[in-house]
DNA sequence: CGGAGTAAAAGGCACTT
DNA sequence: AAGTGACTTTTACTCCG
């Protein structure tokens, strides 16, 4: 949904209201500018049956952002143990030093896998909300045993990337690797190591946020803008971009568009501030002209 | 310089053995 | 679990106006 209102970070005219999360999004920067006016979707995704039916029982949803989520897990401290063996008495010590020692090491590690992603989040301006998809993943991660022998730091770039991605907010692989200083083909592999090992269905990105994302860094008119939109839009129904990456895709869109309304960007700029190479632009403009009937524009 | 195009390498994905 | 094949993107390069 848009909204009449300007972005206090860069100044863009697509703040757009993100219903079920109660957000303002900057579609520009994919700034969050309100969050939680209000709240009408659920903390958690329903990925599957079985964690749905063991979510809606848990009752009150809980914060990801602290390591223990508030709550503590702890052998008994209180119990009588006057009426059991030395033996049993020694055994139950056990466990209890080895159950302690087990969740501090476990809670160290979350512990600073939220930190990392904090800063994160902060850097790239993104909201709480995302913040605590990205803890809620890790922390997801962390229980079903994923990150062992991982990189935490690398483990949370791909946390926060998918949480951009469920979120639909428009950061780039490129992006996140800049602030999170991994490579970004490792962040792209334990975002898809995560996704797959904890049943996440996210769908790929609409070309469409590209394009409204980067317009003011190109400084595209208005008119270039929705000329690209409009050329995305007819590639979709002619089913030309599946498999496509979609910032390709919005790149050879945004070329597309500024020459056909003469306010031509060169390839190697448009590929420079977007992230892909010159060859991937043209190959996509070239399907995209062959397709569309759109040759005669260019002049 | 801006662009068109290509070959080769590399990586991811679906599928098989 | 390794191997395959079709596919996309990148790298590096040549050629054109």
């Amino acid at each position: 949904m848009a909204l009449n209102k300007k972005c206090p970070e860069c100044g863009g005219i697509n703040m757009s209201h993100v219903e079920e999360k109660g957000e303002v999004i900057c579609k520009d920067c994919g700034l969050v500018v309100e969050d939680k006016i209000f709240d009408f979707g659920k903390e958690w995704r329903e990925f599957d049956q079985e964690k749905a039916d063991s979510h809606r029982r848990t009752g009150a949803p809980l914060t990801y952002t602290q390591a223990d989520r508030g709550l503590g897990t702890e052998v008994g401290t209180k119990a009588d143990l006057s009426k059991f063996s030395k033996r049993s008495k020694d055994k139950f010590y056990r466990l209890r030093r080895w159950q302690r020692n087990i969740a501090t090491s476990i809670e160290r590690n979350i512990q600073l896998a939220l930190s990392e992603i904090q800063r994160i989040v902060s850097v790239l301006g993104l909201s709480k909300s995302v913040e605590e998809e990205a803890a809620r993943i890790y922390t997801l991660a962390a229980q079903k045993g994923l990150v062992k022998g991982r990189t935490t730091e690398r483990i949370v770039a791909g946390c926060i990337y998918a949480a951009c991605r469920m979120h639909e907010i428009p950061k780039t692989l490129d992006d996140v690797s800049f602030v999170a200083e991994i490579e970004k083909g490792e962040i792209g592999r334990n975002y898809r190591y995560l996704t797959r090992n904890l049943h996440m269905k996210i769908m790929p990105t609409d070309p469409v946020n590209y394009i409204i994302r980067f317009s003011s860094a190109l400084q595209l008119s208005p008119k270039t803008q929705t000329k690209a939109i409009e050329i995305i839009e007819k590639a979709q129904k002619k089913a030309l971009l599946s498999g496509k990456n979609p910032v390709g895709v919005a790149a050879a869109a945004i070329y597309t568009a500024s020459r056909i309304t003469d306010e031509k960007k060169t390839q190697q700029k448009i590929a420079e501030e977007v992230g892909v190479t010159e060859v991937t632009i043209r190959n996509r403009y070239r399907e995209l002209i062959e397709n569309l009937g759109l040759e005669s524009a260019a002049a």
